[in-house]
DNA sequence: CTTGATCTGCAACCATTGGTTGCGCCAGGT
DNA sequence: ACCTGGCGCAACCAATGGTTGCAGATCAAG
């Protein structure tokens, strides 16, 4: 257990990694904005929570806050999730490509001279239109 | 707090969420296979907590493993990879073209702004089909 | 066959984190 | 002035990622 190399955005991911935090950002993509509470409205957990939640994607930057009256009004960084998305389909084709290249190579082991392929099982989605962040 | 939609797949996701994880599916799609003390010397963390994570993924299916004599071997499930590889490509493409379409209505909004304008009107856009991070 | 080196699993234990309840505080509408 | 609604803070609980330590297999020699 030698290296101890990560991934730098590891916090970006592990902050969308969460499904609860996955669904506040939707809801606050839908909304436009929300409050601890009105986010707690329409997710099963409780205010408090959500609040917590917030912080940490504050935290990372995918939200900020801007405090209205009594209230604080959270609204998602476009730029910020935009280049989480890029992470995300980054991750995903890195995965895609490699599935293919073993499948490919599989099928070249196994059928020693025929060269083409075969429509194989449920491949995911195709090139993703990936953004250039890294790796 | 009233709905408790959980989305079923979220297990995959989560599986896949980790970073350590991320690393160990990489290095078993590089070598082939792999057990869990070979996988501890390419990562920081022990073998024991490879081994726990191996038990993660096996149970939702992204590996399995193979005894060999006094080893086991694992290795990876490439279709359950595939599926998890769909969904997280599904989810960023739902983000982003949710960030698209708000994109759009800002410009539009910018163009009409002089006089009027719309509280949270735009919140009650019927936005995507689906949550997106159901599937 | 016995010995020793590994590779494994199991158990105890610690730290972090997602979640809860409960409280006190402050802004506002009546 | 008063009550109400929204927030933050603190204590507390459960799950999980991580560690160390140890007992049980199994292979390779001696």
């Amino acid at each position: 257990m030698a290296p101890a190399g990560s991934t730098i955005d590891d916090d970006l991911w592990s902050a969308v990694g969460d499904p609860t935090r996955r669904r506040m950002l939707d809801l606050l993509l839908a909304e436009g904005s929300g409050t601890a509470t009105s986010l707690s409205d329409h997710l099963p957990v409780t205010r408090q929570a959500v609040a917590k939640h917030l912080a940490v994607l504050d935290r990372v930057g995918l939200v900020h806050a801007t405090p209205a009256g009594r209230e604080r009004h959270f609204r998602v960084d476009e730029a910020q999730l935009a280049r989480a998305v890029a992470q995300l389909t980054d991750v995903g084709a890195a995965w895609d490509s490699r599935l293919r290249r073993i499948k490919r190579i599989a099928e070249t082991i196994q059928r020693g001279k025929d060269k083409d392929r075969a429509p194989t099982s449920d491949a995911a989605t195709p090139d993703a239109p990936g953004d250039p962040t890294a790796h």
